[in-house]
DNA sequence: TGTTTAATGTTCATGTTTGAACTATTATGT
DNA sequence: ACATAATAGTTCAAACATGAACATTAAACA
């Protein structure tokens, strides 16, 4: 019996799965390049998205949806704050949780971080066409679904 | 005249892009987790994967095909090698490359993670039909090709 | 109320990733 | 041949991510 036959290279799911992996590795790395000019990172362009669509979450909010431990926020925050770009206050009511806000800074360093960012989208993909590149979405939506389940 | 009217999460191509890194980002934190009963990272199962498909290749070749650095490679080959799964033997013809080769064990490490993977990504897959799949393969494979230029 | 359980954020030790300088070897050009 | 460029791999320090243990505060419940 021979094991080759089964291997994953030969299952298209698989294959296809990791030309998703590398577009996504080669996206990220190209950003991170692109946003240099900004000393901003991926990671730290994440935060500033974030808090700009949901003003006052809390740092355990924030990590949730970047997908990151807590202690990662601590670690990642103070160096945002230091450089103005936004704010950690205390809630009144629960004295535990910290609410995060962009300042009039850190707004204006995002919008200039986004233009880069959607250019860079545009580009990866201006191959595709609206109904596809919708699909890519809503399958990719689903995946994200199904694997919090697991 | 309102910024907000431009705003990237109003474009189709930046919020599913944003689906398909988010996918990418839960899929490579479930794999970490189910790989850890093999004492494997993801990255090292990159390593395997490609010296399965490449034996003999140089660690500037698997360093480009991972897309990390030389200096990555360096720090991440002894343990592997120290755990028997793999060798670096020195090429004959140019004295400064090292030739990388699996080793029985690593071939054996390798097909038990290659199944906790492919489960994985046959449970994230399964929602989308055999031509979306190959679809998002297709588009995917464009956008490595075109950034990799930019 | 008083005690126990849970949640938020921090700290710290560990392991990983990166890029710049470095050594050794090969290729190129005069 | 000789000097210069380029290449393969390593080293090292700094940045970064991670998870466990911890302090503080809030919630549950007896």
């Amino acid at each position: 019996m021979n094991i080759k036959q089964e291997l994953p290279w030969d299952n298209p799911r698989f294959r296809n799965w990791v030309a998703v992996a590398r577009a996504c590795h080669v996206l990220e790395r190209t950003l991170a390049v692109k946003l240099a000019p900004l000393d901003l990172k991926p990671a730290q362009l994440d935060v500033l998205m974030n808090l700009y669509r949901h003003p006052g979450m809390s740092q355990h909010d924030l990590a949730r949806k970047l997908l990151v431990g807590r202690s990662n926020i601590t670690m990642l925050l103070p160096q945002l704050e230091a450089r103005g770009l936004l704010r950690r206050e205390g809630d009144e009511k629960d004295k535990r949780v910290l609410r995060l806000n962009l300042t009039e800074a850190g707004e204006a360093l995002l919008m200039k971080a986004l233009k880069v960012h959607m250019a860079l989208i545009e580009k990866a993909m201006s191959q595709s066409t609206p109904e596809q590149c919708d699909m890519i979405g809503e399958q990719m939506r689903k995946i994200a679904d199904v694997l919090k389940e697991a």
